[in-house]
DNA sequence: GCATACGGTTTAATATTGCAACCACACAAG
DNA sequence: CTTGTGTGGTTGCAATATTAAACCGTATGC
């Protein structure tokens, strides 16, 4: 009766889901995209129970989202930061912000804009391409079963 | 005591998560946009309590993510389908997608590969760009506060 | 019509969330 | 080294959400 567990499921969305799907765990990847390591200021700007962040923190930790680290500032103390595959999260953040941003009834609502560093100008929409450069929609692609893994180029076994 | 609301936050990525970021909505989602339709269906696919199945489409219609439809077998039934709304989630169910293929544990277990129609050919990683068609990562941008509404260019108030 | 499938609602048990109090350790001051 | 405070949690309890299973009205199918 426990919450039903995605984790051996075969689509990749609930898969993802079930490593960082619950209500905090994207919040608490974005802020560590901005740049927050410490528990207090987690805890400060997401404004949930301290219990709920510690547990996340700790299931972000063992699914290699996030890693501890000692702190910057001398300390004894530690600080989470992003793994690599932490950091592979981002194009998810941008994807919703762009949804919000798109789609939202109070867009006045909505306090940032992202914008490149260099330029200092807003970024484009996420793009998904084909092969050979063509702008996809949703209606334009199908899912394949995915084909065997290459079994080495050598004697086909 | 109940849930926190992410409803009135200022970050587009809270307010995507508000509408559609609990355990089972982006499933729902998902299907939708495979072509389920039909209550059963759903509740097949994703083997979800009814009555949460129940609540969760409510919301979703509710929020402007689905619409009903008359069945489209002629029954006097009714169908789920995607609004316009919904169908923009579609990059961000790519997003996580395009995660699970790069950074899970065990890619064995995916089933599916998402590919052109036309081609039949993988679809490309999503790709964020500048404006003057720079590829951006995680780390190439930042915030900006965004700018007040363009006041109509007639005589500024 | 009569049985069955569909699309839910209701009920009760269990799990998760949220809040607040508590606690241990680090660090700073005296 | 002793006291005081901030950080980073843990613990216990109340409220809420999820789950499974029973139930039910309306459509279909025969």
């Amino acid at each position: 009766m426990k919450r039903t567990s995605l984790a051996g499921d075969s689509c990749p969305v609930a898969r993802a889901l079930d490593v960082f799907g619950d209500w905090w765990s994207l919040l608490i990847i974005r802020d560590a995209s901005l740049g927050r390591r410490r528990f207090g200021e987690f805890q400060a700007s997401l404004g949930l129970a301290k219990n709920i962040l510690a547990t996340r923190l700790r299931t972000l930790l063992e699914r290699g989202i996030l890693k501890t680290v000692p702190a910057s500032d001398g300390s004894a103390y530690q600080e989470y930061v992003l793994t690599p595959k932490g950091h592979g999260i981002f194009p998810i953040l941008v994807a919703l912000r762009q949804w919000t941003e798109e789609f939202d009834e109070h867009p006045d609502e909505i306090a940032t804009i992202m914008v490149d560093r260099d330029r200092g100008k807003p970024v484009k929409k996420l793009a998904l391409l084909s092969q050979d450069g063509r702008v996809l929609g949703a209606g334009d692609t199908t899912l394949k079963p995915r084909p065997a893994r290459k079994p080495a180029r050598r004697a086909s076994a």
